[in-house]
DNA sequence: TTGAAAGCGCTAACAT
DNA sequence: ATGTTAGCGCTTTCAA
């Protein structure tokens, strides 16, 4: 049970007013409603003595808004969620809403369930990076009207969509290396192939065929013997290049790589999708495409704030370009 | 505007019972209130028709509770607190409570603030890792009689803490060293000197005292060249072991160390405080000693969910123990 | 076995 | 210039 806090009707009864008049003189609106300055003082100075903290749920009771966004992620821990977390909470503060963060980790299941207690909890909007595929999400955004637009992970071009175009971004990747790959291995982590993933794959496939260069898929074991293994046969097979889809397992290859006496910004190369802080301090310092994470967020928040405030219909595909961040690596 | 959803009152019409009756069923009374078995189950299937989603802001204003505790943290970003988020809000989402995270950028002010629309929306508990001192939070904390206990950073004795004995597990550190060091160096970041560091600082040092070993504390320029110079100026001072006081700047530090072509677990020892990833994969993999962040939010989570229930007095000070987690550095 | 009604704290339309 | 009052949607006591 809640403590009894302060409410505006004891302020009324200290003061000899009525709860209307406090209400007003709180909100701002004492001069509109031609409450006097003296009065209007006597409130104020009341509500602080007697710290006066406004129920929010009966304000939203009563308004029918909360001032809250709901978010969706999939891992809250993962870094590059971590500072879109960061971001569209900074933007959010400075438009006066609050953020509900909520984790999914990219359970299908859990996260149709936690958006319906978002939905419970009466947010005004949601930003989503969704882990559904859009059939399983369709059904319980028929549930409501509150605005939600998508972010980093794409569903469909019917929805509001902040990100980056991730065929686009990974094809062009391919031509950054600084000699022209003999063959490419693509590398990513067990379990990890969701949207974003796929479409870097599609993008590094669709630059190899028309470069004409040999591409192989290849995931990195967890274990670091089996990933050295992995990447022996792939050094034994001429593979120079690799594309790493994401920043999660760069370290390893890395390790692997030096394992295999693999050199590389000489015998070999490497780009990242996705950059870290640690990419400047490893040997050699790596190559990475940055996403341009703040900007992503603050997109988002822009998007859900002008719909909930002029009612917009849905289906801006927002695409935010990467910048290549040139170290040694490539 | 919110769009108006189905209410109690819209299924009770529908079914032609009274709202009491609804309510009753649908909060799983039916039972205890003898409502026949055949209405019940008309009442839950028209609510489900109906898409019925009972307003959480009713529900907490005509209850007192909201189920929801705060989280105030200093920088989600990073990832010890992304990792401590996470832990926080499993154990929460088990306990059928939610989370509300709160960034501080560690600015006094702001956390003060933001402390305060906490309270606003009246969450049930709160979790802390606070930027201010004691005397500055007091007032505030005088405000409300919610529990609240603070985590990672602590305040003061007469409060709830969850987290780790900075001091003495930094004291424990400098004899984990494989050599006696002949002169140590304590490495923090500008601007980063918060009550944790002080105290694992004070632990260095009186560990130093007893060894009788020469410690200096350096802060590591955030310009890779100045930190280059400073940490030349070190090894021409016979500075042969480093003791790293959090993970954000290790990777300077390396790379520092190498350009001055000093190898680290051959003729210089170094020991973080804080495991990263990276630190298995990096060249020589990072001797670390690990908080156990998880348990942290879990014993946090589980400390103020009692005190809701049981109405306890705080003070209890739950101290963890870290793990030394050896590899090649130290 | 069910219904009526009060009341949680707030805002705003309507009175005065 | 300020007070009265209805009502947001829900739970729960009391009455029938």
């Amino acid at each position: 049970m809640k403590t009894k806090r302060t409410s505006l009707e004891d302020i009324a009864k200290a003061v000899g007013v009525s709860k209307a008049t406090v209400s007003f003189v709180l909100n701002g609106k004492g001069d509109q409603f031609n409450i006097s300055k003296a009065k209007q003082k006597i409130i104020q100075d009341t509500a602080k003595e007697m710290q006066y903290v406004p129920n929010f749920f009966a304000k939203s009771l009563r308004q029918g808004e909360t001032k809250t966004i709901g978010l969706v992620v999939s891992d809250i821990s993962n870094s590059f969620y971590a500072e879109l977390c960061k971001s569209i909470q900074e933007q959010l503060h400075a438009n006066g809403y609050n953020l509900f963060i909520v984790n999914t980790n990219d359970d299908d299941k859990l996260e149709l369930s936690l958006i319906r207690e978002l939905f419970q909890r009466s947010v005004d909007g949601m930003i989503v990076s969704p882990s559904n595929k859009i059939e399983k999400l369709e059904t319980i955004l028929k549930e409501t009207k509150i605005p939600i637009v998508f972010a980093d992970r794409p569903v469909d071009p019917s929805m509001d969509f902040v990100g980056v175009d991730n065929f686009t971004e990974a094809k062009n990747l391919i031509g950054k290396f600084s000699k022209k790959p003999n063959k490419l291995a693509v590398i990513f982590k067990a379990n990890s192939l969701v949207v974003t993933l796929e479409d870097r794959i599609k993008g590094a496939r669709a630059a190899c065929d028309e470069l004409n260069i040999p591409m192989e898929l290849v995931q990195l074991p967890d274990s670091q013997s089996k990933a050295n293994t992995v990447i022996k046969e792939l050094l034994n097979n001429q593979f120079d290049s690799f594309l790493v889809l994401n920043n999660v397992v760069v370290m390893k290859l890395l390790a692997s790589l030096r394992n295999n006496k693999s050199e590389i910004g000489k015998n070999a190369r490497l780009i990242c999708f996705d950059d870290d802080e640690a990419f400047e301090f490893v040997e050699p310092p790596i190559t990475a495409l940055r996403q341009p994470i703040k900007e992503i967020g603050k997109q988002a928040v822009d998007r859900v704030l002008a719909r909930i405030k002029d009612h917009l219909e849905p289906g801006n595909q927002n695409l935010r370009t990467c910048k290549l961040i040139e170290r040694k690596s490539h």
